[in-house]
DNA sequence: TAATATTGTTATGCATAATAACATAAATCA
DNA sequence: TGATTTATGTTATTATGCATAACAATATTA
Protein backbone atom coordinates (compact mmCIF):
# COMPACT_ATOMS: atom_id res chain seq x y z
CA UNK A 1 0.00 0.00 0.00
CA UNK A 2 2.32 3.02 -1.46
CA UNK A 3 1.83 6.43 0.29
CA UNK A 4 -0.23 8.92 -1.85
CA UNK A 5 1.55 12.16 -2.57
CA UNK A 6 -0.69 15.02 -1.79
CA UNK A 7 2.32 17.40 -1.06
CA UNK A 8 0.94 19.93 -4.01
CA UNK A 9 -2.72 20.06 -2.41
CA UNK A 10 -0.81 21.00 1.21
CA UNK A 11 0.71 24.12 0.01
CA UNK A 12 -2.53 25.29 -0.30
CA UNK A 13 -4.60 26.15 3.06
CA UNK A 14 -8.38 25.37 2.00
CA UNK A 15 -7.17 21.58 1.54
CA UNK A 16 -5.96 21.91 4.82
CA UNK A 17 -9.07 23.60 6.56
CA UNK A 18 -11.57 21.02 4.38
CA UNK A 19 -9.86 17.80 5.92
CA UNK A 20 -9.92 18.93 9.09
CA UNK A 21 -13.32 20.56 9.14
CA UNK A 22 -14.43 17.06 7.61
CA UNK A 23 -12.99 15.30 11.06
CA UNK A 24 -15.09 17.53 12.94
CA UNK A 25 -18.13 17.59 11.13
CA UNK A 26 -18.15 14.07 10.90
CA UNK A 27 -18.25 14.02 14.60
CA UNK A 28 -20.80 16.82 14.26
CA UNK A 29 -23.25 14.98 12.86
CA UNK A 30 -22.89 11.94 14.76
CA UNK A 31 -23.22 13.76 18.17
CA UNK A 32 -26.32 15.46 16.59
CA UNK A 33 -28.21 12.08 15.07
CA UNK A 34 -29.61 10.91 18.10
CA UNK A 35 -31.46 14.38 18.56
CA UNK A 36 -32.71 14.13 14.92
CA UNK A 37 -31.04 17.22 14.04
CA UNK A 38 -29.02 18.35 11.18
CA UNK A 39 -26.23 20.90 10.95
CA UNK A 40 -28.31 23.45 9.78
CA UNK A 41 -31.31 23.10 11.71
CA UNK A 42 -29.03 22.55 15.16
CA UNK A 43 -27.31 26.09 13.77
CA UNK A 44 -30.33 27.57 13.32
CA UNK A 45 -32.40 26.46 16.60
CA UNK A 46 -28.84 27.72 18.34
CA UNK A 47 -29.33 31.59 16.97
CA UNK A 48 -33.11 31.41 17.13
CA UNK A 49 -32.90 30.76 21.23
CA UNK A 50 -30.09 33.19 21.55
CA UNK A 51 -31.84 35.48 19.08
CA UNK A 52 -35.42 35.27 19.88
CA UNK A 53 -37.54 37.51 17.73
CA UNK A 54 -35.24 37.45 14.41
CA UNK A 55 -37.13 37.29 10.63
CA UNK A 56 -35.79 34.55 8.35
CA UNK A 57 -33.83 37.51 5.90
CA UNK A 58 -31.53 37.73 8.94
CA UNK A 59 -31.19 34.61 9.97
CA UNK A 60 -30.01 33.88 6.37
CA UNK A 61 -27.77 36.33 6.58
CA UNK A 62 -26.00 35.19 9.70
CA UNK A 63 -25.87 31.45 8.68
CA UNK A 64 -24.27 32.31 5.17
CA UNK A 65 -27.26 30.46 2.96
CA UNK A 66 -29.99 31.86 0.76
CA UNK A 67 -33.26 32.29 2.08
CA UNK A 68 -34.81 29.65 -0.04
CA UNK A 69 -32.89 27.28 1.61
CA UNK A 70 -33.46 28.44 4.91
CA UNK A 71 -37.28 28.12 4.18
CA UNK A 72 -36.65 24.24 4.85
CA UNK A 73 -35.35 25.06 7.85
CA UNK A 74 -37.49 26.55 9.67
CA UNK A 75 -40.29 24.34 8.43
CA UNK A 76 -38.90 21.80 10.37
CA UNK A 77 -38.07 23.37 13.63
CA UNK A 78 -42.05 24.41 13.84
CA UNK A 79 -42.80 21.56 12.73
CA UNK A 80 -41.60 19.78 15.45
CA UNK A 81 -42.75 22.17 17.54
CA UNK A 82 -39.46 23.56 18.70
CA UNK A 83 -39.66 27.32 17.19
CA UNK A 84 -42.99 29.63 15.95
CA UNK A 85 -43.52 31.80 13.03
CA UNK A 86 -45.54 34.99 14.67
CA UNK A 87 -46.56 37.81 12.34
CA UNK A 88 -45.23 40.91 13.16
CA UNK A 89 -47.34 44.20 13.46
CA UNK A 90 -45.03 46.57 11.95
CA UNK A 91 -44.21 44.39 9.65
CA UNK A 92 -46.41 42.39 8.22
CA UNK A 93 -43.84 40.69 5.48
CA UNK A 94 -42.05 39.45 7.81
CA UNK A 95 -42.35 36.60 10.55
CA UNK A 96 -40.61 36.38 14.00
CA UNK A 97 -39.13 33.67 15.40
CA UNK A 98 -39.52 32.29 18.70
CA UNK A 99 -38.30 28.93 20.46
CA UNK A 100 -40.81 27.05 21.90
CA UNK A 101 -40.23 25.65 25.77
CA UNK A 102 -39.30 22.60 24.17
CA UNK A 103 -36.80 24.25 21.69
CA UNK A 104 -35.24 25.99 24.65
CA UNK A 105 -34.99 22.22 26.21
CA UNK A 106 -33.64 20.92 22.99
CA UNK A 107 -31.21 23.63 22.76
CA UNK A 108 -29.40 22.88 26.58
CA UNK A 109 -28.94 19.61 25.62
CA UNK A 110 -27.74 19.44 22.54
CA UNK A 111 -25.33 22.41 23.72
CA UNK A 112 -23.72 20.28 26.11
CA UNK A 113 -23.45 16.96 23.93
CA UNK A 114 -21.54 18.73 21.16
CA UNK A 115 -19.77 20.37 23.84
CA UNK A 116 -18.56 17.48 25.19
CA UNK A 117 -17.80 15.76 21.65
CA UNK A 118 -15.56 18.71 20.79
CA UNK A 119 -13.53 18.70 23.87
CA UNK A 120 -13.30 15.16 23.15
CA UNK A 121 -12.08 14.81 19.85
CA UNK A 122 -10.05 17.50 20.43
CA UNK A 123 -8.48 16.47 23.68
CA UNK A 124 -4.82 15.79 22.68
CA UNK A 125 -4.49 20.04 21.27
CA UNK A 126 -3.74 22.59 23.83
CA UNK A 127 -6.49 25.52 24.66
CA UNK A 128 -3.88 28.07 23.43
CA UNK A 129 -3.21 26.36 20.46
CA UNK A 130 -6.91 25.86 19.35
CA UNK A 131 -7.67 30.12 20.50
CA UNK A 132 -4.74 31.01 18.26
CA UNK A 133 -5.96 29.07 15.33
CA UNK A 134 -9.53 30.89 16.10
CA UNK A 135 -7.89 33.81 16.13
CA UNK A 136 -6.77 33.52 12.43
CA UNK A 137 -9.71 31.81 11.13
CA UNK A 138 -11.69 34.37 12.26
CA UNK A 139 -8.91 36.49 9.84
CA UNK A 140 -9.50 34.34 6.92
CA UNK A 141 -13.41 34.92 7.46
CA UNK A 142 -12.91 38.21 7.44
CA UNK A 143 -11.16 38.37 4.29
CA UNK A 144 -14.68 38.42 2.32
CA UNK A 145 -14.79 39.85 -0.97
CA UNK A 146 -16.81 43.33 0.08
CA UNK A 147 -14.74 43.06 3.18
CA UNK A 148 -12.17 44.68 2.03
CA UNK B 1 -30.35 46.37 11.62
CA UNK B 2 -29.18 45.05 15.31
CA UNK B 3 -26.49 42.70 15.29
CA UNK B 4 -26.85 38.69 15.83
CA UNK B 5 -25.44 36.80 18.65
CA UNK B 6 -23.53 34.01 17.51
CA UNK B 7 -21.29 33.52 20.89
CA UNK B 8 -22.83 30.41 21.98
CA UNK B 9 -21.65 28.99 18.28
CA UNK B 10 -18.40 30.83 18.57
CA UNK B 11 -17.61 28.28 20.94
CA UNK B 12 -17.38 25.63 19.08
CA UNK B 13 -14.39 24.94 16.72
CA UNK B 14 -16.58 23.76 13.90
CA UNK B 15 -18.28 26.51 13.91
CA UNK B 16 -15.03 28.92 13.20
CA UNK B 17 -13.91 26.04 11.05
CA UNK B 18 -16.80 26.08 8.97
CA UNK B 19 -17.19 29.95 8.17
CA UNK B 20 -13.61 30.42 7.40
CA UNK B 21 -13.76 27.55 4.62
CA UNK B 22 -16.68 28.93 3.44
CA UNK B 23 -14.41 31.94 2.31
CA UNK B 24 -11.94 30.49 0.92
CA UNK B 25 -14.28 27.39 -0.86
CA UNK B 26 -15.91 30.68 -2.68
CA UNK B 27 -13.30 31.75 -3.86
CA UNK B 28 -11.84 28.55 -4.94
CA UNK B 29 -15.07 27.82 -6.97
CA UNK B 30 -14.77 31.43 -8.56
CA UNK B 31 -11.15 30.54 -9.68
CA UNK B 32 -11.78 27.35 -10.88
CA UNK B 33 -14.99 28.51 -12.46
CA UNK B 34 -12.72 29.54 -15.93
CA UNK B 35 -11.61 26.20 -16.12
CA UNK B 36 -14.96 24.46 -16.04
CA UNK B 37 -13.47 22.53 -13.06
CA UNK B 38 -15.03 21.65 -9.76
CA UNK B 39 -13.46 21.49 -6.80
CA UNK B 40 -13.53 17.75 -6.23
CA UNK B 41 -12.70 17.32 -10.03
CA UNK B 42 -9.53 19.67 -9.57
CA UNK B 43 -8.50 17.43 -6.50
CA UNK B 44 -9.21 14.61 -8.07
CA UNK B 45 -6.73 15.93 -11.34
CA UNK B 46 -3.79 17.15 -8.87
CA UNK B 47 -3.70 14.13 -7.26
CA UNK B 48 -3.60 11.84 -10.55
CA UNK B 49 -0.93 14.14 -12.28
CA UNK B 50 1.26 13.96 -9.12
CA UNK B 51 0.65 9.63 -8.24
CA UNK B 52 0.39 8.32 -11.91
CA UNK B 53 -0.67 5.27 -12.07
CA UNK B 54 -2.97 4.89 -8.77
CA UNK B 55 -6.34 3.40 -8.91
CA UNK B 56 -9.48 4.65 -7.95
CA UNK B 57 -9.80 2.52 -4.53
CA UNK B 58 -6.73 4.51 -3.47
CA UNK B 59 -7.72 7.95 -5.10
CA UNK B 60 -11.02 7.56 -2.85
CA UNK B 61 -9.62 7.19 -0.11
CA UNK B 62 -6.92 9.92 -0.16
CA UNK B 63 -9.64 12.26 -1.08
CA UNK B 64 -12.45 10.99 2.23
CA UNK B 65 -15.00 9.87 -0.35
CA UNK B 66 -16.66 7.29 -1.18
CA UNK B 67 -15.44 4.72 -4.18
CA UNK B 68 -19.23 5.50 -6.13
CA UNK B 69 -18.66 9.22 -5.93
CA UNK B 70 -15.08 8.50 -7.38
CA UNK B 71 -16.66 7.08 -10.50
CA UNK B 72 -18.21 10.02 -11.89
CA UNK B 73 -15.42 12.85 -11.27
CA UNK B 74 -13.03 9.94 -13.23
CA UNK B 75 -15.96 9.87 -16.36
CA UNK B 76 -15.87 13.56 -16.72
CA UNK B 77 -11.96 13.54 -16.39
CA UNK B 78 -11.49 11.07 -19.04
CA UNK B 79 -14.15 12.08 -21.03
CA UNK B 80 -12.58 15.77 -21.16
CA UNK B 81 -8.82 13.68 -21.71
CA UNK B 82 -7.52 14.91 -18.97
CA UNK B 83 -6.51 12.03 -18.03
CA UNK B 84 -6.66 7.69 -18.47
CA UNK B 85 -8.63 4.80 -17.56
CA UNK B 86 -5.99 1.79 -18.11
CA UNK B 87 -5.99 -1.79 -17.58
CA UNK B 88 -3.62 -3.03 -14.63
CA UNK B 89 -2.11 -6.46 -16.36
CA UNK B 90 -1.55 -8.04 -12.74
CA UNK B 91 -4.82 -6.89 -11.61
CA UNK B 92 -7.45 -7.06 -14.13
CA UNK B 93 -9.88 -5.40 -11.56
CA UNK B 94 -8.53 -1.80 -11.31
CA UNK B 95 -7.50 1.05 -13.97
CA UNK B 96 -4.70 3.04 -13.89
CA UNK B 97 -5.03 6.45 -13.38
CA UNK B 98 -2.50 8.68 -16.27
CA UNK B 99 -2.70 12.53 -16.62
CA UNK B 100 -2.73 13.33 -20.37
CA UNK B 101 -0.79 16.03 -21.69
CA UNK B 102 -3.85 18.32 -21.79
CA UNK B 103 -4.65 17.27 -18.02
CA UNK B 104 -0.82 18.24 -17.06
CA UNK B 105 -1.27 21.22 -19.39
CA UNK B 106 -4.38 22.18 -16.95
CA UNK B 107 -2.83 21.12 -13.68
CA UNK B 108 0.26 23.73 -14.61
CA UNK B 109 -2.55 26.67 -15.54
CA UNK B 110 -5.18 25.78 -12.62
CA UNK B 111 -2.23 25.73 -10.15
CA UNK B 112 -0.84 29.03 -10.43
CA UNK B 113 -4.12 30.37 -10.74
CA UNK B 114 -5.66 28.86 -7.43
CA UNK B 115 -1.94 29.78 -5.63
CA UNK B 116 -2.61 33.35 -6.61
CA UNK B 117 -5.83 33.74 -5.88
CA UNK B 118 -5.33 32.48 -1.90
CA UNK B 119 -2.08 33.90 -1.82
CA UNK B 120 -4.18 37.10 -2.65
CA UNK B 121 -7.28 36.56 -0.33
CA UNK B 122 -4.70 35.31 2.61
CA UNK B 123 -2.58 38.58 1.78
CA UNK B 124 -3.74 39.87 5.18
CA UNK B 125 -2.13 37.38 7.51
CA UNK B 126 0.99 36.80 8.31
CA UNK B 127 2.43 33.67 6.77
CA UNK B 128 3.52 32.35 10.32
CA UNK B 129 0.32 32.64 11.19
CA UNK B 130 -0.63 30.62 8.75
CA UNK B 131 2.21 28.07 9.44
CA UNK B 132 0.83 27.96 13.13
CA UNK B 133 -2.66 27.49 11.84
CA UNK B 134 -2.11 24.83 9.70
CA UNK B 135 -0.05 23.17 12.24
CA UNK B 136 -3.06 23.00 14.14
CA UNK B 137 -5.68 21.81 11.86
CA UNK B 138 -3.23 18.56 11.26
CA UNK B 139 -3.23 18.10 14.44
CA UNK B 140 -7.64 17.99 14.15
CA UNK B 141 -7.33 16.06 11.01
CA UNK B 142 -5.14 13.25 12.81
CA UNK B 143 -7.30 13.12 15.99
CA UNK B 144 -9.84 11.19 13.20
CA UNK B 145 -12.01 8.44 15.17
CA UNK B 146 -9.61 5.13 14.58
CA UNK B 147 -6.41 6.72 14.77
CA UNK B 148 -7.11 7.98 18.40
C1' DT C 1 -11.98 -26.00 -4.89
C1' DA C 2 -15.02 -23.18 -2.05
C1' DA C 3 -15.56 -19.18 0.49
C1' DT C 4 -14.22 -14.52 1.06
C1' DA C 5 -12.52 -9.99 -0.22
C1' DT C 6 -11.54 -6.26 -3.52
C1' DT C 7 -12.42 -3.14 -7.55
C1' DG C 8 -15.28 -0.62 -10.15
C1' DT C 9 -20.00 0.29 -11.11
C1' DT C 10 -25.21 1.47 -11.00
C1' DA C 11 -28.93 3.12 -8.55
C1' DT C 12 -30.73 5.71 -4.98
C1' DG C 13 -31.30 9.05 -1.44
C1' DC C 14 -30.06 12.85 1.75
C1' DA C 15 -27.81 17.32 2.80
C1' DT C 16 -25.97 21.58 1.35
C1' DA C 17 -26.22 25.42 -1.67
C1' DA C 18 -27.46 28.68 -5.69
C1' DT C 19 -30.82 30.93 -8.93
C1' DA C 20 -35.22 32.46 -11.06
C1' DA C 21 -39.70 33.83 -10.44
C1' DC C 22 -43.48 35.22 -7.72
C1' DA C 23 -47.13 37.39 -4.14
C1' DT C 24 -47.40 40.35 -0.49
C1' DA C 25 -46.11 44.29 1.89
C1' DA C 26 -43.18 48.29 2.87
C1' DA C 27 -40.42 52.19 1.57
C1' DT C 28 -39.15 55.70 -1.60
C1' DC C 29 -39.62 59.34 -4.91
C1' DA C 30 -41.43 62.52 -7.88
C1' DT D 1 -50.80 61.12 -3.31
C1' DG D 2 -49.71 57.65 -6.72
C1' DA D 3 -46.07 55.15 -9.07
C1' DT D 4 -41.87 52.87 -8.62
C1' DT D 5 -38.66 50.36 -6.15
C1' DT D 6 -37.25 47.42 -2.50
C1' DA D 7 -37.75 43.76 1.09
C1' DT D 8 -39.71 39.31 2.88
C1' DG D 9 -41.03 34.86 2.47
C1' DT D 10 -42.12 31.28 -0.75
C1' DT D 11 -42.08 27.67 -4.67
C1' DA D 12 -39.63 25.36 -8.06
C1' DT D 13 -35.55 23.82 -9.98
C1' DT D 14 -30.82 22.64 -10.30
C1' DA D 15 -25.97 21.61 -9.01
C1' DT D 16 -22.90 19.67 -5.78
C1' DG D 17 -21.18 16.90 -2.09
C1' DC D 18 -21.60 12.66 0.30
C1' DA D 19 -23.42 7.94 2.00
C1' DT D 20 -25.34 3.15 1.42
C1' DA D 21 -26.98 -1.11 -0.91
C1' DA D 22 -26.38 -4.22 -4.40
C1' DC D 23 -23.96 -6.21 -8.16
C1' DA D 24 -20.38 -8.38 -11.81
C1' DA D 25 -15.78 -9.37 -12.48
C1' DT D 26 -11.63 -10.61 -10.56
C1' DA D 27 -8.24 -11.88 -6.74
C1' DT D 28 -7.20 -13.86 -2.53
C1' DT D 29 -7.69 -17.17 1.26
C1' DA D 30 -8.68 -21.11 3.69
Amino acid sequence: MSKINDETLRTFVGYHLKRSFNVIQSDLIETLRPFDLRMLTYTALVLIVDNPGLNQSRLSQIMDIERPNLVVIIDELEERELITRERVPTDRRSYALHPTEAGRALYRETIDAVTQHEAKLLSGIAPEQLEQMIATLKLIESAKKGQA
